[in-house]
DNA sequence: TCGATATACTAAGCATGCTGATTATTAGCA
DNA sequence: TGCTAATAATCAGCATGCTTAGTATATCGA
């Protein structure tokens, strides 16, 4: 038995590996290239049109210099517009594309639906009781991720 | 509210993200440079001396491609030793060396103690439930991840 | 108003984590 | 034995995720 078996951390990079191989394992099969992060950002931009960057990493709780480049490619990919700030001219803002409206339309039941795979092997309650503990402590652990949930900040 | 946050995927996430932080942070205060994964496989190649890459990765439920990475760094900082093995040519078989030896034994108990501190905001009960949680949907959920753990594959 | 400080973003560099292809070697089978 | 398939490792390439540093722009206080 390897020491690390029944540590936190190696339990939670498992599941965390389960996640995106499902959720790969979806968009794959809805033949949509989109990764959890593409995913996450363009589901925030959604709801907060005319984001800039740096509060959208705040709102998903990504760090700043890496969404830059997931924007890039989201960009590249014709489902988000990004452009200058009017008001803070160092800010980009974020808008989705129709293209990605389209495209978020399309796959928002699939990531829904996708959630209850990722816990696979627990029932009903246990799953609930898997959420709750984890948002509990993603909540109380927040200031210690180097990307911690920033939910008010900025517009 | 941002759809995504009682997601379980985006949960797993921020939980790693505060894992692997946690794990940094004491590292750097021990003064020491070695991230989650070198520890893993350094543990895991301590536990069974003389595996090969392959069995390794599935061991520690590593893609193999990136464990070769990992060794490579293990290898040139001297804390893992890397040979043709002999009865398999193709094979490359590890053992850690006097100095990661020395490592392991100052590092492991920090990382058993930090084993807490990632799940903050729980007691002890709570955390004893995320555990067994945890590790009955990642078992279930094995053959999902691109690297299941294979504890069993080869020596 | 000006100067120090803070903020938004980008760039460079390193480690994970994955895919797909390639090479070397071994194993299995007709 | 000899052909085929499987396996171990590596390489190239891409996306995350982080650190440190740099540039442009705002803000705040003397």
């Amino acid at each position: 038995m390897v020491e690390i078996y029944n540590m936190a951390g190696h339990l939670v990079r498992r599941l965390n590996q389960i996640s995106v191989a499902v959720f790969a394992d979806r968009m794959a099969a809805e033949g949509v290239e989109l990764t959890p992060v593409q995913f996450a950002a363009l589901s925030a931009i959604d709801a907060r049109p005319g984001i800039a960057q740096a509060a959208l990493a705040g709102a998903i709780a990504y760090d700043q210099t890496t969404l830059g480049g997931v924007i890039d490619r989201l960009e590249q990919k014709g489902f988000v517009a990004r452009q200058v700030s009017s008001r803070d001219r160092r800010a980009r803002v974020l808008t989705v594309t129709l293209a990605g409206r389209d495209l978020l339309a399309r796959v928002r039941p699939v990531v829904r639906d996708l959630q209850g795979d990722i816990l696979s092997g627990l029932d009903e309650d246990e799953k609930a009781q898997l959420l709750a503990l984890l948002k509990k402590t993603t909540d109380a652990g927040n200031d210690k991720s180097r990307a911690p949930l920033t939910p008010r900040g900025g517009i």
